[in-house]
Formats: C-alpha cells, structure tokens, sequence
DNA sequence: AAGGCGGGGCT
DNA sequence: AGCCCAGCCTT
C-alpha cells in the first residue's frame, strides 16, 4: 500500500502556520525535551509552561536537577499534579547524571527503559531529538485519526491502543519524523479540539471521514471511567502558644506520596464536633499533648476537593494547646511540598 | 486487563 | 454539582 504523503503535506503545512512558540519547540537537547514531556503527561500546556520554565531556570543542566533533594523538587513540583512524576523524573535524572554521564539513550528502545518514560514519550524524544521515525501517540493524535478515519474503536482498548499505534506508524513521514510528530499533537490540540473544533476552516474537511459522516464529535470513543470514591478527611491543625505546628510526610501507597500535611483522622463520613473529639481523644495525636485544648472547625461546611479518583470531603480541626513537643514553627510551613489541598487551606487561616 | 494517580476548565 | 482531559506504573 501506497505512504499518504499527502496527509503529512497538508498536516505540516498547517503546523508551520499555526504553531505556537514554546520554549521547548527552540532546541532539541534532550534534557529539555525530556523534561517537558515529563511535565506535559495529563497537562496542558498552559498549566505547565510556568513549571517548566521554573525548572529551567532551577536545574539548567540535568547534573542540577540530580543534585537537588527529592523534598525540593517535589516543592518545585507542588500543584502539577500526579506527583510520582516529579520522583520518577529526579531518579531517573540522578541515573542519567550519576550513571551515564549525562547522556541520554539516544534511541527509543533506550529511552524507554527510563523511570517514568512510556511508549509515548520515548517515541516523542527520540523523534524529537534524534529524528528517530517513531510514531507518537498520544490523547490529540487519538483524537485527529479516530475522526479522520471514522474509527470507533475504544482508544483505552487494548484493540484501540495496538490498532492506532499501528495507524499513527502507517502514517509516520519517516523523513521528517519531529516535524510530524510535533505537527499532529499541535493540529489536536488546537485545531481538531475535543469540543466546538475548527471544522468550517479544516485542512481535512474533504477528506475526514467523521466529518462526512457528521460524527465528529463523538469521537474517539472511549470506555467508561472507573467510579468515583468519597472519602472524609478531617485535619488537625495544632497550634501552640509559641506558634509552632505538627505535620507529617505521606508515605507509602496512595494519593500525594511523599507530600506534607496535617495529622489527619479519615471517617467513613461526615462527622460532628462532638464526634470528632471522641476519635481525636483516642487518637495518638492528643497523647503527646497537655489535656487543656481548645477546639473550633475552620470550615463549617466541609472542603471538597476533587480529584479524578476520588472527591475528598474535608475539614480543618484548630487546636490550640499551650505547649508543642516536635512541631515546626508556622512560619516554615511555605518551605514544605503540600497537596494543593493543603496550599489552600495555608492561604485561606492566618497562622 | 484493570485500577490508581492531580488538578484545572467547562457547563 | 457533574462532565471532560489523559500517560505511566502497579497489581
């Protein structure tokens, strides 16, 4: 079967046009690369270019980036998001820096034994970097070849996901690999859009197939999402006459692994003062405090913060004691990584 | 093969 | 409030 270089034609044409100019678009240093693709797994561009050019200016070479603590990069990190990215990205930075001198792989098959480093995103580097003719696919090009080939296989399939990487390739310009590549992300996101895309004016519009079909906007299909659990948090915010505060590190499995917070009693749903003095009695947490405490809720109604997952139902229990044993002064807390959860609360009470 | 993992934007 | 976005890793 015959290449459509026609597709590729058109594609490019618009990109040279229509780009955006990004800051990772003017050099192919994989260090760079790498570090945007990390950041721009699940996000948007608007939302992480100011981290991007945050970690630029922080860590210009991956030997910086190595050297940092993980407590410092996930700071630097705090509010992105999906948080095993930021300690995939450090492990695998002090790999790269530690083991392999600061070079790269330079080729996919390389790359992609990187911590953090997927199908995805090895094929985006090495296309990138090294022209390396792998095809990228990623949520925009899902969409762009669903709708222009009417295909309405679940992209979250294990069908869908072989038959467009099969298709992404099939389409490939092999001799310009970056430039397609970069070309039908681009094209996805901001012109073939999920919703109210730019059909009217569509380089396609004579050749898309969900558009002859008026079906463009129900593609691509994808299978239903897992459900979404509730879960009731209530913080304690410790607070000594000498303002100090207690905090804790998440470990383990679970949302936010490796951020700070406040002790914190789960219920199994939403509870009373009443009833949060009893579990707060019998907790650790009062153990190592005088018996004279002052309680008040900072949120009478509770603080909902969704995310994909599972809708936190939160409150923020105040209390106030004469003396603290290990806490940190108030003042400190801005210097700790915390779920944005948590940033907001920081801004909202006046310690 | 399925589920867990953030946060933002839109309606 | 509920909807959408979406790559990698673990189980």
């Amino acid at each position: 079967m015959q290449k459509d270089l026609n597709f590729s034609k058109i594609l490019i044409n618009w990109y040279l046009k229509y780009k955006r100019d990004l800051p990772w678009r003017h050099t192919t240093d994989p260090y760079f690369i790498w570090l945007s693709e990390i950041m721009l797994q699940q996000t948007q561009v608007a939302q992480g270019l100011p981290y991007y050019l945050k970690f630029t200016e922080t860590y210009p070479t991956v030997f910086h980036l190595a050297k940092a603590s993980q407590e410092e990069v996930l700071k630097n990190w705090q509010g992105l998001g999906y948080y095993s990215r930021a300690r995939n990205l450090h492990e695998t930075a002090k790999y790269v820096a530690n083991e392999r001198d600061g070079k790269f792989p330079e080729d996919y098959k390389g790359l992609l034994r990187l911590k953090g480093v997927g199908d995805y995103t090895a094929s985006a580097i090495a296309s990138i970097c090294y022209n390396e003719p792998v095809a990228v696919v990623d949520g925009n090009v899902y969409r762009v070849l669903s709708r222009y080939f009417g295909i309405e296989t679940p992209i979250n399939s294990t069908k869908g996901i072989k038959e467009f990487k099969a298709m992404a390739e099939l389409l490939l310009d092999e001799n310009q690999p970056a430039l397609f590549n970069q070309a039908i992300m681009e094209f996805g996101a901001r012109h073939c859009k999920p919703k109210n895309p730019f059909c009217d004016t569509c380089p396609f519009s004579d050749s898309c197939k969900a558009l002859q079909d008026d079906n463009v906007l129900s593609l691509p299909v994808k299978l239903k999402k897992t459900t979404i659990k509730k879960r009731y948090l209530n913080y304690i915010v410790l607070l000594s006459d000498n303002e100090n505060t207690q905090i804790k590190q998440r470990v383990g499995k679970g949302i936010w692994q490796g951020l700070y917070e406040f002790p914190c009693i789960e219920t199994k749903k939403d509870i009373s003062e009443t009833e949060f003095l009893s579990l707060f009695k019998a907790s650790d947490i009062s153990n190592d405090i005088n018996e004279n405490y002052n309680v008040s809720l900072f949120n009478d109604a509770s603080i909902v913060h969704k995310l994909s997952h599972q809708h936190l139902y939160t409150k923020f229990w105040i209390v106030r004691v004469s003396t603290l044993n290990d806490g940190i002064p108030t003042h400190q807390l801005k210097d700790y990584p915390v779920p944005v959860l948590i940033a907001r609360f920081l801004e909202d009470f006046s310690f």
